[in-house]
DNA sequence: CGTGACATTGAACCGCGTCAACCTCGGTGG
DNA sequence: CCACCGAGGTTGACGCGGTTCAATGTCACG
């Protein structure tokens, strides 16, 4: 593994924001600014019940009268490319449930290398650790525009103790990660670059449509994968060549997934 | 990755005892016998609260009373070394508390091979899964002679709706197998062959003399890390070659820890 | 138009997979 | 008691695949 060019090594445990750390802040609710505010009557309950995505949230269980009880400002907050949700060992304050966009979690290695252990998408909870009172165990960065409710985990505890509901969701989440993790170690850090590069893509499948598939950057990519950029670079430009992957935009592709299927199954 | 030679392939979805299953069984309480009598009064309030590791076991947090509401059997059960504690696409019905022992979590891959995900020591808890309903999501496979504690799910599940303290006990140990799965990934997945094994066998210290270690088959470990048998043998031979290994036993080894730490961190 | 970030490609090296031989050891049966 | 056998460990030879280092191409942006 090499080291990383721009690599300032793992963030230390503070939680001050990095200089590159812009974040587009769309405050939830009433007058309340992130981490201020704490009395500020919330009128996110409404919000929450109109969830475009609750039926696959962290809340998607909770009855009307649950919301009640919410006393403490959930915050929407949206996060352009690059930027982190939070850094390795900040004291984790709150989850992270992601609206829209793709979030990496990145654990960072001895060697100053990185590598990336999970991918969250709509409707994934980030930073679940904090509910133990842990800090956060990896950096949260967006792969994409990224929109997010920050919730404090002060709110899910006592949901959580006031419900099953809530109770059974946090179970169903913690258990998806570890599913999403043992699925990492065997489909991405197994077999040969190829059977992996393609098994990324395939697991990049837009659920609707089918065939398509937004990548990153080749960087990201190795990271995934267990392989050096260079790598992946040949690989996806092989596929390209092949016919395999058919650009259609910066970073669109349209996939021929049976023969991308085939590769995977080496 | 090359194809299992004893390999039948993952196995089926049944729960039928293959016949290499050879488990020792010493019942737990009163005349109850795996799987039947849900209605026998059972004794083993007494034998848990007494449990010698009950204090890093799932029901550590437990008070007394908590465990008046036990009305289900409990077993000891014991696994011969290579034997089965439940296979994958089995129907969930228990999870085991692993009291002595090592125990492997094998995922079976689309061409045959296997991959070893997690490895479950004395205190850990094995197919949490089957506490969401779920199937057994691996196999299960003692590496050395194991003691469990095999606890019904609902039991489980009924004292995490009576008591905060179990529920509590529930997310720290989901949250324990994210983690693992992680450090397995970044620690056990990544970087050369060489410092793969040298973490392993860094992770196999025993805790509490420090320098010693029980390994176990060559497949097996390389089937941790990903590398194949020759490999691990080649390097494992190499170590003991160079001193950095000390043979002691049968499988028994004294590490040179600082040499190990030193190639580990490459 | 210069500059920097990122993707691509080439060439050389070498780590590890692959295939195969051989060894040790424990068990089994004559 | 010994010859035989099979399973697992070790070692060698060889070649491929992926890393490494380096050069070039491409595009967005100031």
């Amino acid at each position: 593994m090499r080291a990383e060019p721009a690599g300032q090594g793992p963030p230390g445990p503070t939680s001050l924001l990095r200089p590159h750390d812009r974040i587009l802040t769309r405050v939830g609710g009433s007058s309340s600014v992130r981490g201020k505010a704490i009395e500020a009557a919330w009128r996110g309950q409404v919000e929450c019940l109109a969830c475009g995505i609750r039926e696959s949230a962290l809340f998607a269980d909770l009855q009307e009268d649950d919301f009640a009880h919410i006393h403490l400002p959930i915050d929407e907050i949206d996060f352009e490319t690059g930027t982190a949700l939070y850094h390795v060992g900040d004291p984790g304050q709150a989850v992270f449930t992601v609206r829209f966009g793709l979030v990496k979690l990145v654990s960072y290695l001895a060697d100053g290398g990185q590598r990336i252990v999970r991918l969250l998408r709509p409707g994934d909870t980030a930073g679940m650790e904090s509910l133990l009172g842990l800090n956060y165990e990896h950096t949260a960065i967006a792969l994409r525009p990224t929109g997010t409710c920050r919730i404090p985990r002060e709110i899910v505890n006592r949901l959580a103790e006031r419900t099953p509901r809530m109770h059974a969701q946090l179970m169903q989440r913690w258990q998806r990660s570890v599913q999403q993790a043992d699925a990492w170690l065997t489909s991405l850090s197994t077999g040969n670059a190829k059977a992996r590069v393609a098994r990324l893509l395939l697991l990049l499948l837009d659920g609707t449509d089918g065939s398509d598939c937004t990548l990153f950057g080749r960087e990201d990519m190795g990271a995934m994968l267990g392989v050096t950029t260079e790598t992946t670079s040949r690989i996806v430009a092989e596929f390209r060549r092949t016919g395999i992957l058919n650009e259609t935009g910066p970073n669109r592709y349209t996939c021929d997934v049976e023969a991308l299927t085939r590769i995977a199954g080496s």
